[in-house]
DNA sequence: AGCTATTGTGTATAAATTACACTTTAATTT
DNA sequence: AAATTAAAGTGTAATTTATACACAATAGCT
């Protein structure tokens, strides 16, 4: 009786082996979702960051980040660590690339997807200042942990891209703004000086602001006129965006 | 003894349910590569599509794709496939997008990195004609296996929009084409037709294009010249590609 | 009241894009 | 050998788009 129950145990270590050697054999590899979240502040493009976690990159800085679970789609990971992390809203989310470099991480295979992320530094102050988290000027960003900088630079550049084929800067922006703190945020992304009168021009032309007859307050000079962005007219032009070309 | 032989058997299954559940538990995936081939055949673009190996897609096509390996790259990974599917060389390979929805396979959860690459048809035509595997007019593709319907859209979008912005049709080409080659080519890919004296114009002042003192055989009427793409002052000239307006 | 800093505005020039038609050439047909 | 065919090769004028640039108006500050 005994040898009879010692035997189908036996069988059972064999099925457990298996399944053991199928999971592997699978290919199974973990899997991570990495936000580059882009703030405006100060007339400074920002990333935020967090102090890395793992000893070997004890000094250094890192996206943030998380595994995605089992049931859980990318997008929707993405969504979950800005939510944890700013609070969310209104945002601006793309995948950027994904990164699979086999040695990427010391600890272990971990196969990452890149998101970047624009969000309105003023409505997302909230859950941001405990911890180890905190605004960086773009300009600053060396030798970030694990592979964290050439991500950080390719989604930059995609930034860059896409902030001169569509008109996503306002996502940095408060809703109010006015056609200088627009310029700024463009010269700041773009690193680049824009001729004034051209800019408004071909901002005007894309007939996109809306003019809010207020002005700005408490600024040392003339003060210039708010506007907003009519999200919904652009998504209504059905005409191809054909870009902002500067 | 057997006794004890049990429990220490009993405590091995213990250890196995252990590995199995950490196995899970460190939320592993199941990460594939789709690649998306392009060709230019006849004066058409084309896609390289295999019968789906499932029984719930018995009748679809698929796109090629495989499991990347735990010690394998991405892009390794991708040139793997082509590799074994075409015979490779001098081609375009580049990542398109992950795709990464919960139930985007119908056996497990499978995440997919799709990469796009541009093939020169008559150089490959090596291994393809066995299984099943064949080129299909991008024209044509409804409802592919799996969501690769979707992944193919994205890719040929992506396609069309990277070719406006740099030169890459010239992998799908011979080595010698003829400016009505190439023409047939861009309006193949983006779907429009062109102006053939202002289609001239914008190649020549590019200045990428090699004259080859040769002439087309074989063609009833009066042949072209032949051209070859200099690739490497293409990538020397580090004057920023602003791209290509049509 | 005067100073300061920035807003708001228009025009002339240069560059790029578009539209468009006739002559040339090799191969094929008669 | 002459005529026919089909596409190659070529330039210019008109339009659109991008660039360069300067001065008057305004609110806050002293």
């Amino acid at each position: 009786m005994v040898e009879h129950k010692l035997e189908a145990v036996q069988n059972k270590i064999k099925t457990f082996k298996t399944i053991q050697s199928e999971v592997q054999s699978i290919n199974k590899v973990a899997l991570s979702v990495d936000c580059v979240i882009f703030g405006f502040d100060e007339n400074k493009l920002k990333v935020l960051l967090i102090r890395s976690d793992l000893k070997k990159y004890q000094d250094k800085w890192s996206l943030l980040g998380d595994l995605v679970s089992p049931n859980e789609g990318l997008d929707e990971a993405a969504y979950r660590i800005l939510k944890q992390r700013t609070g969310l809203r209104d945002l601006f989310l793309e995948q950027v690339q994904t990164f699979g470099e086999v040695d990427r991480h010391p600890a272990s295979r971990v196969v990452t997807v890149a998101y970047c992320s624009l969000i309105n530094v003023q409505h997302h102050k909230l859950n941001i200042l405990d911890n180890e988290l905190h605004w960086h000027d773009v300009d600053s960003i060396t030798d970030l942990a694990f592979d964290h900088q050439k991500i950080f630079e390719t989604s930059y550049c995609q930034l860059q891209k896409r902030v001169r084929e569509h008109p996503l800067g306002f996502s940095l922006l408060p809703n109010k703004f006015s056609l200088r703190e627009l310029q700024n945020l463009y010269e700041a992304i773009l690193n680049i000086k824009l001729d004034r009168r051209n800019f408004r021009k071909k901002f005007f032309a894309m007939d996109f602001l809306v003019d809010l007859n207020e002005i700005e307050k408490d600024v040392p000079h003339r003060p210039g006129k708010l506007y907003r962005f009519d999200y919904a007219k652009y998504e209504r032009s059905t005409k191809k965006w054909t870009g902002i070309a500067f």
